[in-house]
RNA sequence: GGGUCGUUAGCUCAGCUGGUAGAGCACCGGGCUUUUAACCCGUUGGUCCUGGGUUCGAACCCCAGACGACCCA
């Protein structure tokens, strides 16, 4: 391989070309607009208009196309909003950058241009450059102009060339931060207060999951990288903060799926004097604001399923879903023989009860069949440790969850804030986790004490943003919405 | 953990029944003063994922492995 025909060595040869001979890692460029702004700003204006009014501009950013013709060109400048084309002509930025430019500019490199707004023969709105600069050079090309970057995988090990190169991309982290910025205002509007709660948890709790451990050296103590943050936001709650919402990491130490990253992002919000009931109605508020706002429209599909949130979503029971979407006989809905026969491709333990068993089968057989936004209720309180006992039936709780295309979106329950029934489930959970089932929750003698001094009737909901962020973005798999998902190390 | 598919030039991809590899973009040289993935002419560029095996001969067939994507659990 010939040195001069080496694109890396190339690079490296003008890199050091424009280090020698031009300005360096200069930083004294000032960008007066955006491409998206001046195609605004230009739109109503023609060819003519353009060059009576000669309008002086200074755009800057990154190399996406060049088209050189000889004694003029045109370059193609990507920056935050879009991208705007330079018409550089010979005659008008001297030789001696023009000659610069032929000779040490390339496909990626960060560039500065001042001049004049004009639209060409085509009606393409670009600046006539008057003066061009050089401000930083890539030693790596990018990739292919047109195909970009199609491999997953580098997609997400390198996720500045996929924002670089793909628009698409670059969109969904746009959307994301839209998403965010609503769900703030939305709660903000009704007097909730934002906090933040320790990601390190000596013991961790408010999820049954397996938590990543880690150590504090100079306390020389085990911690948690926590599961939830839902029993300090309950603390908080006892300490007066009476509406109080966090968005924030969770660690999960499971495997990795398109559903599943071990970091992901949870809103959890807590509400003083309101019930199960009266979040599900807050959450199709918050669903139908959201949908309304980030696309334009109440109706969509997500991965070819079509959604409708003009209306609210269906409330069934857990055991009435287990006899219409689960094909159980209704009067073997609580037949624990039954339903233990039915999971018999599954894992089953010896002592599970209805309420697991129920639950079991439910994520067998019926939640894939959830298509339509659906919300369950009266979960077992067998399989709902914090949740508060239904008023009716002690063996169920105030609990929801929200199901959408088969997925779950939201779990919410009125709080269980009895501390003694709260003390006995939480031993009920230690029992499980010394049998080996490690996503089975400790027992917090704090979180019982704060109970002891009195948590109001509250109502509290937990919803995963990665996967609400897929949903309005229709991207198939949590990575898409991740800047930087978990990927083995190379 | 199981199944399916994939890995070929810097990038995006072809490559037939097994006969030792091609295109476009990028790069290099030349031409071109309103182009649009600019165009035209001429070059250059390869650990065909890795290791075995079959064969006169393997990118291609077989075995094992690595990595990835998707589906299932």
């Amino acid at each position: 391989m010939s040195e001069e025909r080496d694109v890396l060595a190339n690079r490296r040869v003008k890199m050091e070309r424009w280090l020698a001979e031009g300005e360096g890692y200069r930083n004294d460029f000032h960008r007066q607009a955006l491409a998206s702004e001046l195609h605004e700003r230009c739109e109503h204006l023609d060819k003519a208009e353009l060059a009576e009014q000669g309008i002086a501009t200074a755009v800057a950013g990154r190399v996406m196309l060049r088209r050189v013709m000889g004694k003029a060109s045109f370059i193609t400048l990507q920056d935050t909003s879009g991208r705007i084309q330079c018409y550089l002509n010979r005659g008008d930025i001297g030789e001696a950058a023009y000659e610069a430019f032929t000779q040490t500019w390339e496909m990626g490199d960060i560039v500065g241009v001042t001049g004049t707004l004009m639209r060409t023969n085509k009606g393409e709105l670009s600046v006539h450059a008057a003066e061009i600069v050089l401000l930083n050079k890539t030693l790596l090309p990018l990739p292919e102009k047109f195909h970009g970057v199609t491999d997953q995988e580098l997609r997400y090990r390198r996720r500045y060339l996929d924002l670089i190169v793909n628009e698409d991309s670059r969109q969904i982290f746009k959307v994301r931060s839209q998403i965010i910025e609503k769900l703030r205002s939305f709660f903000h509007q009704r007097d909730y207060l934002e906090v933040e709660t320790p990601m390190m948890h000596s013991i961790p709790g408010g999820a049954t999951a397996r938590p990543f451990t880690t150590h504090h050296n100079a306390l020389d103590m085990p911690l948690f990288l926590r599961v939830a943050p839902e029993l300090f936001l309950k603390r908080l709650v006892v300490g007066g903060f009476e509406r109080v919402y966090e968005i924030n990491r969770n660690f999960r130490n499971e495997g990795l799926s398109t559903r599943h990253n071990p970091e992901f992002t949870m809103l959890e919000f807590y509400q003083a004097y309101a019930s199960y009931a009266d979040l599900m109605d807050l959450t199709d508020e918050l669903l139908q604001g959201l949908t309304r706002d980030i696309l334009g429209t109440q109706t969509f599909t997500y991965q070819g399923i079509a959604l409708d949130f003009s209306k609210a979503p269906l409330r069934i029971s857990m055991s009435e879903s287990l006899a219409r979407y689960g094909d159980v006989p209704e009067a073997k809905v609580s037949d624990e023989d039954y339903l233990r026969k039915l999971l018999a491709d599954e894992h089953v333990e010896e002592h599970w009860g209805l309420g697991r068993l129920q639950m079991e089968v439910f994520e067998a057989r019926v939640e894939s069949r959830l298509s339509e936004p659906t919300y369950i209720t009266e979960y077992p309180a067998e399989v709902s440790p914090l949740a508060r006992r239904n008023d009716d039936n002690p063996d169920i709780t105030d609990r929801f969850e929200l199901f959408i295309g088969g997925r779950e979106y939201a779990n919410g329950f009125s709080e269980l804030n009895d501390p003694v029934d709260q003390a006995a489930r939480f031993r009920a959970q230690a029992e499980l986790k010394s049998q080996g089932d490690n996503e089975a929750m400790h027992f917090d003698q704090d979180y019982i004490t704060a109970l002891e001094y009195g948590l109001p009737p509250t109502a509290g909901e937990g919803i995963g943003i990665d996967r609400l962020v897929m949903l309005l973005t229709d991207a198939p798999s949590i990575r898409d919405v991740l800047l930087f998902p978990l990927m083995r190390s190379q």
